[in-house]
DNA sequence: TCGGTGGCTTGCC
DNA sequence: CGGCAAGCCACCG
């Protein structure tokens, strides 16, 4: 169909494309790490590539970055830090708890699949 | 093609 | 709960 063989600029914009389609499938209220969202994507274990995407992320995005966290429900972000600041922010503002850089994950914890779990 | 690098993850002590 | 080490995977120059 295309003129291209091969595209692999192409490949990387979907991943990116992807990435943000699941994180904009995160329900407010909810939280996911990078892992699992980098599995969600489809992108295995590349859990710290979804961070850095983040982080290139522009300010008028209008994906709920604030809702990735790192393992257990941590918060990644060093406290200080504008965005550590608003992710703590936006994240109460939600209705989530954040305890000492932590969020329970096992009660805000996004869960895709639901039921028969 | 290759090496260095991460807003991570998991284990271990 | 904390620090350390290794693993993983895709990006960048």
């Amino acid at each position: 169909m295309t003129d291209t063989p091969a595209a692999p600029e192409n490949a990387a914009q979907i991943r990116r494309t992807t990435l943000y389609l699941t994180l904009a499938q995160v329900p407010s209220g909810k939280v996911v790490t990078y892992g699992q969202l980098a599995e969600m994507a489809g992108l295995g274990r590349a859990a710290r590539w979804v961070g850095r995407a983040l982080s290139q992320l522009p300010d008028d995005t209008k994906l709920p970055w604030h809702r990735v966290l790192g393992a257990g429900g941590r918060i990644s972000l060093p406290v200080g830090s504008p965005s550590g600041d608003e992710q703590r922010a936006r994240l109460r503002t939600e209705g989530i708890s954040v305890l000492n850089n932590r969020v329970d994950i096992q009660r805000h914890g996004w869960r895709p699949v639901e039921h028969s779990g």
